[in-house]
DNA sequence: CCGGTGACCATTA
DNA sequence: GTAATGGCCACCG
């Protein structure tokens, strides 16, 4: 077996955080891993997680709450139909509520609700 | 060592 | 509001 980077493994720990319904930012699993600004290298790293069924890379979008991801998925509908199990409304391949649903690994607000918004005043 | 690539993010026009 | 460009970081050959 081939133990992806320490980089990669500190991405999949984050991202099998994320609780269920609930969905993050790669910009968000970067700065929770002390690589703010490698957001592309996370979403590089998940591709490589599908090797590892234990991460949720489908709970991973882009800022805005777009599945970017879905193309590198088995089947593009996979990514929205496993979102929509979790009870997270799709709407042209967009999460509805983004924000609602937005969950980051520093506040791990599972409990509480999450009004944070990653927009910049 | 160097170049190319990528499931991104931010700024500017 | 959308569209386009640059910059950032890490992995692979």
């Amino acid at each position: 077996m081939k133990p992806p980077s320490d980089f990669f493994e500190r991405v999949y720990a984050v991202v099998r955080r994320i609780p269920p319904g609930r969905v993050t930012s790669y910009g968000a699993v970067a700065c929770a891993i002390g690589a703010a600004g490698a957001a592309r290298t996370v979403g590089y790293a998940m591709n490589a997680s599908q090797n590892d069924p234990t991460v949720p890379a489908h709970r991973v979008v882009n800022r805005v709450g777009l599945l970017t991801g879905k193309f590198h998925f088995g089947g593009l509908q996979a990514m929205q139909q496993q979102l929509e199990e979790e009870g997270i409304e799709i709407k042209n391949d967009a999460v509805v509520h983004f924000q609602r649903h937005f969950w980051d690994p520093m506040t791990d607000d599972s409990e509480a609700s999450a009004p944070f918004l990653p927009h910049r005043k």
